[in-house]
DNA sequence: GATGAATGAGCGTTCATTCAT
DNA sequence: CATGAATGAACGCTCATTCAT
């Protein structure tokens, strides 16, 4: 097994089982173990598990960005762009699962605080697509003059919670329920 | 102290260093610590960790609902209604920070997810407010015709969502603010 | 409840629950509900709990002596008083397991071993009767002549063996079995 | 330290402490502390301490059955197989005192008596050169016509309380003692 | 570099005993 | 006298991390 392969399965395993059963409930060891690597071999690619965590979301995340962003047209209306991006989250979210349980954890733990609060302070990069469309749609009186950070949240929000029930088995998503849920974020937002 | 007071002193604990810590990060022994009380005493009130955690939510509920409640006239229009409730809520977290972190966890916690199904599918009461003017809203089409489940993620995913934002300080809400955040998640669910 | 009623009520319900569920297993405040008085009152009868139950096997130890007794003619041979005690004995110990199950636990444990050495040793009374017996029955020459404690093992050591396996359903004693298991007992101390 | 030998140095910690205090009274933490190694360690190789106490036994087991059938002739008559039996018996357990406290200590308690129930009517294999002693006795008329149980307890009942008896101090064995002690014993099951 | 046995601090929980009422 | 709420030391067990091989 070359070097990036053990990273790749410690990856995939620490995936699996956080989403499964939780940070608390995916020790290193079972991590280990479902990699296929020793139990000490993790500490060579990610100096803790803090760290570890924290390198599994920022994969997630560059993982995922290229598939909500294809096929992105930044010069269709902001109405059809804020469409397709949020459409495409939602898609990507219940047709990986197991990231989007991740992050959900992610989000809703001492990590994810420090990292909205980059994301949005800081100089991080991420979700420029959205802030870029969002600034722009505020600017030209498209959507709604609100905080940016209110109009993420009026964005995402349902879509996060919406996902959640999916998965759960609360909701059985279609194509066409996806559209008429978006679109309801769409009035959200819109002026 | 009386009978009473120690319990009391245990919830406020509890609650405080969940909200702060979240539920690994509150071992029962600092709880006791800083309740002032034996560990031991603890289990006096509440059978073990996950019951108090139980105990705690739906006491949180209870005294949250009448707050939400308050001043709610069933006969006022849907919108107004929904406005009514929805800005309740919202001033209810934003007033009680530690209420709200630990609902927060509690709904990204197993129990949560056990909590959400009985609410949903079970006989449990609760937020039946908000269900009968959903459904209501919903057959009057004054509402999207969507899943119940997809309005409840509608209407409270961006509260839940800004109001975090507002107690981690990324925004300062105002009352001006507030009331532009629930009208634009009326516009959400609004036909 | 008078003074008597609720030291008694004790020593049932620490009789019970240490006869089922051990020593360990049966908790002060467990003993105290039972009883029917409140977990302090115990320790107005006894000092602490090796006190209470080294009280309590004293108490049975002398309600179950004039039992065994009872009947018993010291002008009779020796092999006929020996299987009337001995059969008493077990009739005793199948009719009341909770005593049994109890003096069990009582023999294996530290305080059976400093019993049997006050029993052997010091100046308590007690199997009276039964050493008188044996050491009439040495001097006879009707009996082996070995150390008094090994004939109290090859006498005694079958009987609670015998009972312990009636009492776990492992075989069904009948008085016909039994007095075989006795006559047994005395063919191994006879001469 | 090897790997078995730390396994090692727990099983003898374990055992020592157990016969010395019982299980109540010994405490993994002591346990671990008396071996030389961390309180985790034992947990590498024992699931918990319900497993260690059972594999302990079962290692005691294995230890002493080829001990106890050296030299034994099936084709000599009963009574000397039997007494070889027994003899050998009671030389492990006074030659072992740690093993027949350790022994005693687990037949009287929850593991004992699923052990016994197991090798009385189940499949598993152990006394197997006593229990097919016995019913060769009995269908030959060599030995009483009792119950197998019983004739069990008849013949160990007696060693275990005089081996407890010499390892207490109460009596000083030698080899002579043994001698009629055990033919005390073949007295009881013999017709 | 890779391993996994070893560690021990820390967890949730129990229970004999005390003492204010 | 009687109570039972309160205690806190002690238990069995887990797991992130280390380090000798």
């Amino acid at each position: 097994m070359a070097k990036l392969d053990k990273r790749d399965e410690i990856v995939r395993a620490a995936l699996e089982l956080i989403a499964e059963h939780g940070f608390h409930g995916a020790p290193m060891a079972m991590i280990a173990g479902r990699a296929g690597v020793g139990a000490g071999t993790i500490y060579r690619y990610f100096e803790n598990k803090d760290v570890m965590i924290t390198e599994l979301f920022r994969e997630l995340e560059e993982r995922s960005y290229p598939l909500i962003k294809e096929g992105y047209a930044p010069d269709k209306p902001h109405r059809e762009r804020f469409i397709h991006l949020n459409t495409a989250l939602m898609h990507y979210f219940i047709g990986n699962p197991l990231d989007y349980r991740f992050i959900e954890q992610f989000f809703n733990s001492p990590y994810g605080v420090a990292h909205r609060r980059d994301k949005l302070f800081g100089t991080k990069e991420g979700c420029d697509v959205f802030k870029e469309l969002f600034e722009e749609g505020i600017s030209q009186q498209v959507m709604k003059d609100l905080p940016i950070v209110i109009l993420f949240d009026l964005a995402f929000g349902p879509i996060l919670g919406v996902a959640r029930d999916h998965i759960l088995g609360f909701i059985v998503l279609d194509d066409a329920l996806i559209a008429r849920t978006v679109e309801a974020c769409w009035d959200a937002i819109k002026r």
